[in-house]
DNA sequence: CATCAGGGCCCTG
DNA sequence: CAGGGCCCTGAT
């Protein structure tokens, strides 16, 4: 366990409408002690050349809508470190992105344009790395939330770093390179069944291709979807959520997973159960390229709602 | 107690 | 390209 300590703070600006409690915290993602929201603040890790950097993001207290930067470290952080943590925060919060043609056509869209209001200027964000997200993605798959949840913190425990920083503990990820080299039987140990395989294949890709992450990131959709799927335990659920949250394709909607069928069926067409080719069909019809953008407002906003009131059928359909 | 599907993906035929 | 197998859990 390590203490991290205050060593830059400042103030940055994303493109303007910004919502910042919808891009900071996103009430549909499954609760693990890898980040923390409180007080209005997002605390998290970023590992950058295999040091660990504490971030601290927070509403500029000031009257301008810019975001406070708190960055923490074991020692001072130097100049050009600090221009690469900031690239790379405005990177996974989506701050550069351009949402205003985003507006015009939810405001066309009954449906849309009352939870775009609500949301303006809510982007897709993604506190951790590629190969973070896609281990995440690794323990979502064909498991529930509970058991997702168990098989995260059982593989931070053994191999996550706990820091400590702002007064809260947190865990950064392992390094690729650390879970490439162990044996598949101590994963399973871990109670990550056939999983433990993927975790593998996907580290040892990582550990094999550091620069990986930042060639897929210049790539248009299409040719980064491939890339992902070539790695073995990555399909087209995980590569939908990683194309989205990680790589910012606001047009990726070309996946919808049996949960998300249900919900999607109840909110666009009232309840029937339609197959998804029917959902995908109509989310392009109505959002065209912001068709991924236009469910994830969807979904933020029905989560938001379920943490205030009981939405019965959503809980129906949901198990935890 | 047994059985089964679950917020997929790989592999086989 | 359809469908069985894979791991573990909690629900029934």
């Amino acid at each position: 366990m390590s203490k991290l300590l205050l060593q830059h703070e400042e103030v940055i600006y994303p493109t303007y409408p910004f919502h910042y409690r919808g891009t900071l915290r996103k009430p549909s993602h499954f609760p693990a002690p890898v980040d923390c929201f409180k007080n209005n603040s997002l605390l998290f890790c970023i590992r950058m050349a295999s040091k660990i950097f504490g971030v601290k993001l927070s509403l500029n207290s000031g009257k301008s809508d810019g975001v406070c930067v708190s960055l923490y470290s074991n020692d001072n952080i130097p100049k050009d470190k600090v221009t690469d943590l900031i690239g790379e925060i405005r990177y996974r919060f989506g701050m550069d992105l351009k949402l205003e043609d985003f507006m015009n056509i939810a405001s066309d869209d009954p449906l849309l344009a009352p939870v775009e209001y609500r949301w303006r200027g809510m982007r897709p964000s993604c506190a951790f790395s590629l190969y973070e997200l896609l281990c995440i993605t690794i323990v979502l798959q064909n498991a529930q939330v509970s058991r997702s949840v168990k098989m995260l913190q059982a593989l931070l425990r053994q191999y996550g770093e706990t820091v400590q920083f702002d007064g809260e503990e947190l865990y950064a990820f392992w390094l690729p390179c650390l879970l490439a080299e162990v044996e598949e039987q101590e994963l399973r140990d871990l109670k990550v069944g056939y999983r433990a395989k993927s975790f593998l294949h996907v580290s040892r890709f990582f550990a094999n291709n550091p620069s990986f992450e930042d060639e897929i990131r210049t790539l248009p959709r299409d040719s980064a979807a491939k890339r992902l799927q070539e790695i073995y335990g990555v399909g087209p659920a995980s590569t939908g959520y990683l194309l989205f949250e990680s790589l910012k394709h606001l047009d990726a909607f070309n996946h919808v997973s049996p949960w998300e069928q249900k919900i999607l069926s109840h909110l666009i067409f009232q309840g029937e159960i339609v197959p998804m080719e029917r959902i995908l069909d109509e989310a392009r019809k109505r959002w065209g390229s912001w068709n991924m953008l236009a469910i994830h407002y969807l979904f933020e906003d029905l989560f938001w709602r379920r943490e205030h009131v009981k939405i019965d059928w959503l809980e129906a359909l949901i198990r935890l």
